[in-house]
DNA sequence: GTTCCTGCAAAAGCTTTGCAGAAGA
DNA sequence: TCTTCTGCAAAGCTTTTGCAGGAAC
């Protein structure tokens, strides 16, 4: 996505467009890795000499709030962000800390649901060891 | 599940059964409530006037270690404590703030299961309007 | 008698808040 | 020009660590 698609998208949600905002969504699409709030910020600084760790908690909450990144909290340290916005689990391998993507059909969401409640949200979040570091 | 059972099974796992790890089990057994460790600790330091917070986290971190409770991060600000190992997902309501279990069928859960990774542990996050918050 | 556990005090570290200056509309 | 956003400094809070006294075996 160009950071004008980006620019439309935000005005679309009625979020004003500022070149912080901007950034954050274009680096969270790129990087799909799930960067941790420090993560973010020292990769942004770079581009911003005067970015600063309250914007990135600043605009991850706006961004989430309109459902354009979801804050994912597999991690009890830290927050992360990942701008992936379709259905999808998240691994977090115990060796080496690194999160993955992993599918989730549909139909395997839908049987997840809770019969009485509507939920909202749903997260799902599998741990255990990476096939990289099981190799080793 | 008695304390003398509490007792049995904590020497089981290779724990040594203290009074305050006996107290942590039995709570978190009788009240499924999944308490954050601040509740944990405001209802057992009436029961130890010397317990403290820490206790909390040392005993919380044993019992999860050895399989005995799970350690809940539905929500990012606290850790939350629940004694339920069987098969089941949480549900937080925006509103109020309970976290309520939903039961996950072993089929549902198998389906979910990342192809190329082992999970060891799975949990679902589910966050929405619970029904009594919903009629108000 | 040894080993392991508890819990006070202090530190650590992530996240939030207050607010003045800057950017966007 | 007016509103909204940014970002520095400081505070807030949960959780962890160091360590001396105590409990368990």
């Amino acid at each position: 996505m160009t950071k004008q698609e980006i620019t439309s998208l935000l005005r679309t949600r009625g979020i004003q467009p500022t070149q912080q905002r901007i950034a954050v969504l274009d680096y969270l699409q790129t990087h799909r890795t799930h960067p941790t709030a420090d993560t973010l910020y020292r990769a942004l600084v770079e581009e911003f000499p005067t970015f600063s760790r309250t914007t990135v908690y600043n605009t991850a909450r706006t961004l989430a709030k309109a459902g354009l990144i979801r804050v994912i909290t597999i991690d009890a340290e830290e927050q992360r962000f990942d701008a992936g916005m379709e259905q999808h689990g998240h691994f977090r391998c115990t060796d080496c800390g690194s999160i993955f993507d992993f599918p989730i059909s549909q139909q395997a969401m839908q049987n997840l649901s809770p019969a009485s409640y509507t939920p909202v949200t749903m997260e799902v979040y599998a741990t255990g060891v990476c096939p990289h570091c099981q190799q080793q």
